[in-house]
DNA sequence: AACGAAATAGTAGAAAACTACTATTTTATA
DNA sequence: TATAAAATAGTAGTTTTCTACTATTTCGTT
């Protein structure tokens, strides 16, 4: 028997998802949760043998999550869960102590069948996530991080400031901030302001 | 027994949902489909007396499918899902002819209820619902809707391409996509291409 | 303490976006 | 078939963004 948690934010999905696990014979779910925090607190108490945990949650997102049970080194197996396919997104995740990931967008058979090997052999990944991971490293710069500040910067785009307003709001040089501007654009390879409000969203920078 | 058809483009979510609504005792799952162009298919067949439908989905969104179904005059009632809660999302979504609305992240017992009293009542929504509508309707001034070929446009900007490239992707003069960047501008009392494309993405425009 | 990354700030010029108008043609529909 | 909305196109000037550089200071990590 296979105990498991699920964590997403999204109540009619985790008790869908409650629901169909359950009634997989090798599959007990013990317990469900609506965010980061909550996870911390009940593995506290009881350490299942799979999280499945949906990265994109408030209060406290899947990433800063994985960090603790890794710091923890709580034994507790977590099998990330998004939409996402970015090879960026993906490699965060398995950097911040993920075993496994799968979309969300498969099916009942994948995902059981994701939870089974991850039990099994301690590890789950599709051969197409391993194929877009291997492939980033390949053509990797290294220098892709987008910084704090930057960040920030963007955040204020979005918001439709212009450069002397954000230079004012954050007191610094127009100058700074036209660099930043720059810096970001060229770190995501993109054209201009559009795309960069586009990304920032997408990959929920904002 | 309430007959349901449940159309999402994640298999999971609709996997979940079907597993969960299958086990209540008043209603049967009859078919589960992944996209508009399949509901259209399948309603040809068959006619539930609920369809719970997802209104961000691929190949034919929810709108679409939503005013195929008025137009057919097919009697299923529609119970949209959603994520967004935005006053103009939702007045969308009955204008186009949903009997229902409730959002992703309400739990297994709402959407019972939602179920239950559409069917009986052939209409649901919570008061916070008509809250929204009312409010937005009260400090409405109309003509805030965009058109077609604005969306095209919007489009086109948030995936970088400037004015001039628009003209020529379109075959008009870039005078002309400046006068459209402007009204979208001006409807949506936005300040630049930064609001612009963020406003787009968040309500669901591109 | 040394290193690299991040944050800071500058010059200068080109390109694009924005403001503020007017005005004609096309299209949908009441 | 009027009428309104949408799509088209223009002039003219301003502001902002973008490109292409260089360069110093601050900060975190090894």
């Amino acid at each position: 028997m296979i105990s498991i948690m699920i964590a997403d934010d999204h109540q009619m999905f985790r008790e869908g998802l409650s629901v169909m696990l359950d009634s997989e014979k090798d599959i007990q779910v013990i317990d469900v949760v609506s965010n980061g925090k909550e996870v911390i607190k009940r593995l506290g108490l009881r350490t299942p043998d799979i999280l499945l945990l949906d990265i994109e949650m408030p209060l406290q997102d899947g990433f800063d999550t994985l960090k603790w049970i890794k710091n923890e080194k709580i034994p507790t197996k977590v099998l990330a869960l998004t939409m996402h396919k970015s090879s960026e997104f993906i490699k965060r995740i398995f950097m911040s102590g993920a075993s496994g990931y799968i979309q969300k967008d498969m099916g009942r058979k994948e995902l059981v069948k994701a939870i089974l090997t991850l039990y099994k052999e301690g590890m789950y990944y599709t051969p197409e996530i391993s194929k877009i991971v291997m492939e980033s490293l390949k053509n990797k710069n290294q220098k892709s991080q987008i910084s704090k500040r930057e960040k920030e910067i963007i955040k204020l785009i979005a918001d439709q400031l212009t450069t002397s307003e954000i230079a004012k709001r954050l007191h610094i040089s127009p100058k700074t901030v036209e660099s930043h501007r720059q810096n970001i654009l060229l770190k995501l390879s993109l054209k201009n302001t559009a795309g960069l409000v586009k990304y920032a969203i997408q990959k929920g920078i904002i």
